[in-house]
DNA sequence: TGTACATCAGTGAACGCGCGTTCACTGATGTAC
DNA sequence: TGTACATCAGTGAACGCGCGTTCACTGATGTAC
């Protein structure tokens, strides 16, 4: 879990460096696991670390550079895992590519409960995420559905959500990921991004109780498949 | 909005508690919404109460005690708030009930973020909310939703999400809830609960960005309507 | 109605803890000649 | 290849801050006779 390569050629300062950098970061998970975003403190990394508190500083500018750094890298992995999922469904398959990608959301958020809860649970207090080093992170798994769908929409006409459906503009929105789709493909997508987010959400932060009534990994598939098929997107046959 | 209405013939002691005990409660939200729940302090509470920070235990058995406090009051107004909409509608409407019902929950989540994020964000660390005061007021809006399905669904039949959508017992929910219903509704009650709590989040949490591309409200609406609509709920003609 | 006693809101000091951040420093590692 | 100098990881002390909680206390309010 650790060993992500650090060049031989190195001068031994320069990897020991590069080491405790990467101690630090899984620290910080750690840490975010336990105490949770707003308990993270430099000194108690310091102190599992070896370090003594004001060392930390050679690595880390302050505390919210810390947060911003944990953000950006759960944000990294996150999406690294959606679209690994994605790209295991067949090239011409749409609703295979969102039904695994949604999943693969999910499977992590459950397994990194503390990590999801930085990225989409209550804003840490005090702290601001930089947007110039957070926002690319952070829309890189809407992008993928936003694409996905606008895929999609070459080959099916998505239904608009009812008759008369008030007028978006969501140019802004098409250019930021570079595609050209209709409004009803986009109020599709969003529909399911909600609804993944929301379920998951739910199942995380604890809303189904301490004992689930229900087995949620069944419950969001079939709330996964019955959307899709709801949208325009059925299983085949 | 302070004037709770505090019984005259109470002696004049009396009184002064009820208002104090009144003042912490909106104290703490005031905190809650400028800090946040990691950073809720009993001692800053004091101060602004122009008390000595050990004269709050009279009132308040700890900070975990005050916290409880306002995770039910919270609740509670939500609930109130959703309930009061969702009596608006009239009685047989129950697509127009559901509307209104979502309507009110984001409406009040946006106007109260922080309490939002208290109640549907990440856990507090360190703290737990207490399930036997904690899950009567926390299940109201979700019964709710299920409640109105469950009279729908003498009306209408809910389409199974899929075609082969796996089997799960909803026993131990119906029972809660005290209602019989099909799984098809109870899979559309959960449907729309998810996507309710999803684009909330999405916005108050700030997933949109500090400029939302498109006016969250109208969003919120068309996928509301969309989802009802799709779930055989449509809008009268 | 007046008095004696009980209640209890609020005080002030203290305990023991944690935090982020700065700063002058030492001594090992790295580099240029 | 050996030496002189520059770099820089880590130290230790300090600043100033905040927190929750306990405890013995004072003095005003409330109550029972």
């Amino acid at each position: 879990m650790t060993d992500s390569s650090i060049p031989d050629q190195l001068t031994p300062r320069a990897q020991a460096r590069a080491r405790t950098q990467q101690r630090i970061l899984e620290l910080g998970r750690e840490h975010l696991a336990t105490y949770g975003a707003a308990a993270l403190s430099l000194r108690a990394i310091a102190r599992d670390l070896d370090l003594v508190s004001s060392a930390v500083y050679r690595y880390v500018a302050s505390r919210d550079d810390l947060l911003t750094l944990l953000v950006v890298d759960a944000y990294t992995e996150l999406a690294d895992r959606v679209l690994a999922a994605h790209a295991t469904a067949p090239a011409d398959d749409s609703r295979e590519q969102l039904r695994l990608s949604c999943h693969a959301f999910r499977d992590w958020a459950v397994a990194e409960p503390a990590r999801y809860a930085l990225l989409y649970g209550s804003p840490v207090p005090g702290y601001q995420a930089p947007a110039e080093q957070t926002t690319e992170p952070g829309t890189r798994v809407v992008g993928l559905l936003v694409r996905t769908f606008a895929a999609a929409d070459e080959h099916i006409v998505f239904a608009p959500p009812e008759d008369a459906t008030p007028v978006l503009d969501f140019d802004s929105v098409t250019s930021e990921f570079d595609v050209q789709m209709s409004d009803d493909a986009m109020h599709a997508a969003l529909a399911l991004w909600a609804i993944t987010v929301g379920l998951t959400s739910l199942e995380v932060f604890g809303q189904f109780g301490a004992e689930p009534p229900v087995d949620l990994s069944v419950l969001f598939t079939v709330q996964i498949d019955g959307l899709l098929g709801r949208l325009g997107l059925p299983a085949p046959r």
